[in-house]
DNA sequence: CGTCTTTGACCGGCGC
DNA sequence: GCGCCGGTCAAAGACG
């Protein structure tokens, strides 16, 4: 996949003024020692999504000259130490020392600058990557929508609607009210990694709910209460659903424009690399978690999970970011729509209509709640299928049209605690094909904003069905300053 | 001095 | 009941 992104290294500019300073230093009959126009430029390997090393010339400064041995031009300067004018000598040595000297630092402060451009422009990539593949798959549902609706009406007398995974009655029964009765992992990928989800058996409660965010974030999953009957199928109740983002990344943090803090690192079963974990730290007492962790099989490969709700506006940077689970959203929506057999079947007839996502979306049975994995490592090849793991099977993904997507997030997701940026993204029914960029921005932010759409998203099929207005909740709780993350520590509940 | 990271301790769920 | 494991807490140290 060939995505042409924005990349400003300022090579030109740079190779530009170096050009100029050599040229000065010729004229003031400088020894050069940078006068190899070639080192100019870089070779910068870049692996693209499938995993290929490819190299790229790129014809741009980065003050690398890193050969640091003796060359002609030093050995000049080192041997010439017997001449008539010593001092004449050591006037002009000393003064190539301070040059070369601040040459040094000079590259030094320029390799350092191209380092943190490279990683912004990694982390541009794979926001964009992100972006396309989500406007990709959103026309290819758009495409095969109509499709699974003839499919529909073919089957609609033998069709119940379910959710993803049968729980059971009772289970079926809570989705409207308890959006976290999902088991299964969704996985956007291709790829044959483990999922970090799938090392990490999450069986835990929300104990660290804060008061304050309780409120902010009802879609937070509910404690365990012993009190609490049985027949509320608690482990289903338990569960919460994540997004989850695989990209290659250098750095030990792709940079989402949240701010987060790290409260925790350990070492998880069946991975070298340790797991971090980190809080958003963007407002008081913003739940939001997330979970950094390389794979093990590839160390580049860099897994990000997020998990809660946001209880302040999203920065434009996490709004790219958000975007990544509008595709899963869409299969997660189809899948509840159209589902009939229970989602442990390991083929689906809509996988045929629509290979593309099918491709990408595959159902861990393992996984203890739902988590939709992005995979940036892989092309999004909709020729190429691979499985995920040996415990994952593949989803049924018929579709809801995209017009649909914003009804989704305005009317029942009244948890979703939306940013004014989202709902000032969210165009009417009537001017929705606007901006398409935005709004799958602020749909997918919605997602995002609440992991556990995959209910919410099951939820809103009952509005789009009801044809109900989006109904935006204002934000009072906007916190954009930083904040002190222990203060909202100290607030959480010790809640046995 | 305030903020952030580190890291061992602790908690709770689950499997045996 | 016990041990394992994932996740969180919180004290101590590092850093600017």
């Amino acid at each position: 996949m060939d995505i042409m992104f924005p990349l400003n290294l300022n090579g030109r500019e740079e190779n530009t003024s170096s050009l100029q300073d050599d040229e000065k230093r010729m004229s003031l009959g400088e020894v050069d020692f940078f006068s190899d126009k070639k080192r100019h430029i870089a070779v910068v390997k870049m692996e693209d999504s499938n995993g290929e090393a490819t190299q790229r010339e790129l014809d741009l400064n980065t003050g690398l000259q890193l050969v640091t041995a003796n060359t002609g031009s030093d050995q000049s300067m080192v041997e010439d130490g017997i001449s008539p004018d010593h001092h004449v000598e050591d006037k002009l040595a000393m003064n190539e020392l301070a040059q070369l000297q601040f040459e040094l630092q000079r590259m030094n402060s320029e390799n350092q600058k191209i380092r943190g451009m490279l990683t912004q422009v990694n982390n541009n990539y794979n926001a964009l990557q992100i972006q396309f593949v989500a406007l990709v798959q959103q026309e290819k549902l758009a495409i095969a929508e109509r499709k699974s609706e003839e499919k529909k009406q073919e089957n609609v007398e033998s069709m119940v609607p379910r959710q993803f995974m049968d729980l059971g009655p009772a289970a079926v029964n809570e989705m409207d009210e308890l959006p976290n009765s999902l088991s299964e992992e969704i996985t956007l990928s291709g790829s044959p990694h483990t999922n970090m989800m799938e090392l990490s058996r999450n069986k835990r409660i929300g104990r660290e709910e804060s008061p304050e965010s309780d409120g902010l974030a009802p879609n937070k999953v509910p404690k365990l209460n012993p009190s609490k009957p049985l027949d509320q199928t608690p482990e289903a109740t338990m569960r919460k659903a994540r997004v989850s983002v695989r990209a290659r990344s250098e750095a030990p943090m792709i940079s989402d424009g949240c701010q987060w803090r790290k409260y925790g690192q350990k070492m998880a079963k069946g991975n070298p690399c340790p797991r971090a974990y980190y809080r958003c730290t963007m407002a008081v007492g913003c739940p939001v978690r997330k979970q950094v962790q390389r794979c093990a099989e590839d160390r580049e490969i860099l897994i990000t999970s997020y998990e809660g709700t946001h209880n302040h506006p999203l920065p434009p940077a996490a709004m790219a970011m958000a975007s990544a689970t509008s595709a899963a959203a869409n299969t997660l929506l189809s899948g509840s729509t159209t589902s009939t057999d229970g989602l442990m079947n390991t083929t689906f007839p809509a996988r045929t209509i629509l290979p593309f996502t099918s491709n990408m979306a595959t159902i861990s049975a393992s996984a203890p709640f739902p988590t939709v994995t992005l995979d940036l490592t892989q092309p999004t090849n909709p020729l190429q299928f691979q499985r995920t793991s040996p415990v994952q099977f593949q989803v049924p993904l018929p579709v809801l049209p995209t017009t649909s997507m914003p009804q989704v997030f305005g009317s029942k997701f009244s948890g979703l605690q939306m940013s004014q940026d989202i709902q000032s993204a969210l165009p009417s029914q009537a001017e929705h094909h606007q901006s398409f960029t935005d709004t799958l921005s602020a749909a997918t932010a919605a997602i995002t904003a609440d992991p556990n759409f995959t209910a919410a998203l099951a939820a809103a099929i009952t509005s789009i069905i009801g044809g109900s207005h989006p109904n935006i909740n204002d934000n009072t709780t906007n916190n954009t300053s930083n904040v002190k993350a222990s203060t909202s520590n100290k607030t959480k509940s010790s809640i046995h």
